[in-house]
DNA sequence: CCAGCCGCTTGACATTTATCAAGGCGCGGT
DNA sequence: ACCGCGCCTTGATAAATGTCAAGCGGCTGG
């Protein structure tokens, strides 16, 4: 791992208090690696011996049951990702796999029980961390239950809209069968959604979509903070 | 509140580990307060002053938007509430309300933070608590995309009846609009639900609900611990 | 360059779920 | 006791969502 990423690293909320001595410690015995597209880097079930960190790329959270399979959340640089399981030594409710090449950071679990233990300043951060995680599931829960399949697809785009620059342009940052899953419906289901926010202003083509009437389609989907808001 | 009502509380994974003066200091400020049925304790977006913990009776925990409402989970006795949002300064995402007669201890929310910053074992306990909070919303979250509604209920049934001593009856907690909220559908589409049931041996009469051949339902409703198991 | 695969879309249809309406039943209040 | 209300069920119907099948078009590997 290069000392840019390292210090990357260092500089999420989690571990920015640590002392640097207490971070090269907690990072002893971690794998730095490369890994190409569509690797399955965590099988649900399996016991939960790393923290994962996503330096760079990109990383699906899925889970199956049945013949189902289904996309709980996406991962981006720089995050963790099955942070609960690792804390709580149990298995991992969820499988991982690239989206794309990425470069995944792995700590050994015990490290990081080690470094709760140790240092208070880091268990309060991790108490921080996954209360907002936390709060970021019941939000996507309150999405699942309360919305349609169109009513979340047209909130999802203006989250993204958001994230990228307002421009009332956005390019999806996948393809649209993985939103499908993360939007819980089919590919053929999402197609349709797309068609039916027309009138809103919504314009696709590949993965380029313009939201041409931001106005109309914010009265459509009437976003509300505790829901759509990352920071809330 | 009756200290030995005090001492349940003290029992509470996340406080078993504290010294007795600083349980006390952590309650200082803080209400014991008895509800009728049906009151709003909590209202979605309010700022999060206190920290709830049902003593006795039981509280809904549901969400609205525009105008549907959704039940999230049902918090019994004795158990915290809304954790997440004390922590994180940060207005509830849910409200509550009561469902029958109930008693409710409220502890400010800077006690709660005071006590993490103050004392490192609970932080440490704090942190295991809202990793297993975290895993219960993922699972409910599993059960969301992936089940049917029939197939969330047969599911549902056979968890109560491992509650109530897997002796093949069982009493449902709550009325079957709630449990219909709870599992995300009408209360139209529980009762035929049920009706969907009866062949796998389920038989409904009034809140009483028998199971006459748990190995058919068990094979309908295909259990996983990655869903269903309260405990992993 | 071409063949084949895969992602995506569209249409037809099936299934699931929600909505609306009506009626039975039990319970609490008068 | 009886009324009235709210819960629950059932039926009819509508809307949402899923499934199956076909076809387009871009990308890739031979």
């Amino acid at each position: 791992m290069r000392p840019e990423n390292r210090n990357q690293v260092k500089e999420l909320s989690l571990f920015r208090r640590m002392s640097d001595e207490a971070f090269d410690r907690l990072l002893a015995g971690s794998f730095f690696q490369r890994f190409p597209a569509h690797v399955v880097l965590i099988r649900e079930g399996d016991p939960a011996d790393f923290l994962h960190i996503v330096i760079d790329g990109g990383v699906e959270l899925f889970c199956s049951w049945r013949d189902h399979e289904t996309t709980i959340s996406i991962a981006r640089p720089i995050s963790t990702f099955i942070l609960a399981a690792v804390i709580k030594d149990a298995p991992y409710l969820m499988s991982a796999r690239t989206l794309e090449p990425s470069s995944i950071l792995m700590i050994p679990s015990k490290n990081i029980r080690q470094a709760m233990s140790d240092d208070s300043a880091f268990s309060l951060a991790m108490v921080e961390e996954l209360a907002a995680c936390f709060r970021e599931v019941v939000k996507a829960q309150k999405n699942l239950k309360l919305r349609s399949g169109v009513e979340r697809l047209a909130n999802y785009l203006l989250w993204l809209d958001a994230e990228q620059q307002n421009s009332g342009r956005v390019t999806l940052p996948f393809e649209k069968k993985l939103l499908a899953s993360l939007l819980n419906m089919t590919p053929e289901n999402l197609s349709r959604a797309f068609a039916t926010l027309k009138p809103y202003g919504v314009a696709v083509s590949a993965a380029e979509v313009e939201l041409k009437n931001l106005d109309d389609l914010r009265r459509f989907a009437k976003p509300t903070p505790l829901i759509d808001d990352p920071k809330c």
